[in-house]
DNA sequence: CGCCAGGGCCATA
DNA sequence: TATGGCCATGGC
């Protein structure tokens, strides 16, 4: 199974090359995306982003009002939801004075659990803030890693962390791999995994273990 | 027009 | 532990 890892990745990075993903300018904004995107396409999330960029700063943020910040997002869809988690965050980091510095002091799994506290933050949102924000080596199982798998006939732990935790063992701590292993997982979904599956000419044809009728 | 997108919380059993 | 309802917009 960790050789079946490795050659994913492997593969993927043979034929899509390095992504250098950086779906934010920056970390802030990049973990008000993570929640702006839950189970929402990310062109509605930049959306919302273009109206909430003169807000982005963690003090706008926190002084801006739940409404108001409601409104602002709406094209991300759940926007009254999403304002009351994004303001549970903010007053999670604001324990930390707004230091970026300081949060990424903290030990993986340790941050980890602190952002699963957070009420609004769950398991997928959290590992893309330590991912991309915080500078943390995770595997990030989103939907797409699963279908990706599940395509190509691995069979992974059907718990969450199970599979995160078996993926990080076994490449080593690097922090651009992991970010280029999950960057690749979404730019190889857009392109052949959506809901109908592209199964002609993919890419991952020569590792697939399904028989592609 | 209906379906779905890079979740998470909550109630229920 | 494991389902089901709920939240809501914009693209197709």
């Amino acid at each position: 199974m960790e050789q079946d890892y490795l050659l994913l990745y492997k593969t993927l990075f043979d034929h899509y090359g390095p992504q250098n993903w950086w779906p934010a300018d920056t970390p802030l904004e990049m973990m008000i995306g993570a929640i702006l995107v839950q189970n929402t396409n990310w062109r509605n999330v930049e959306k919302a982003l273009i109206k909430l960029r003169p807000y982005l700063g963690a003090e706008a943020l926190d002084r801006l009002q739940e409404e108001e910040l409601a409104q602002l997002i709406k094209p991300s869809g759940f926007f009254n939801i999403k304002a009351k988690r994004i303001k549970s965050f903010i007053q999670w980091w604001k324990q930390y004075n707004f230091s970026l510095n300081r949060v990424k002091k903290l030990e993986k799994e340790t941050l980890r659990k602190e952002l699963l506290n957070v009420h609004g933050i769950g398991r997928e949102t959290a590992d893309v803030m330590l991912l991309y924000a915080l500078d943390k080596a995770v595997f990030v199982v989103d939907a797409y890693a699963r279908r990706i798998f599940y395509r190509i006939g691995y069979d992974m732990p059907n718990s969450y962390d199970h599979f995160r935790l078996e993926v990080e063992q076994t490449f080593p701590e690097k922090l651009d791999v992991f970010n280029e292993f999950h960057a690749l997982l979404v730019e190889h979904a857009k392109q052949y995994c959506r809901t109908r599956p592209l199964c002609d000419k993919c890419p991952l044809s020569s590792i697939c273990k399904k028989r592609v009728e």
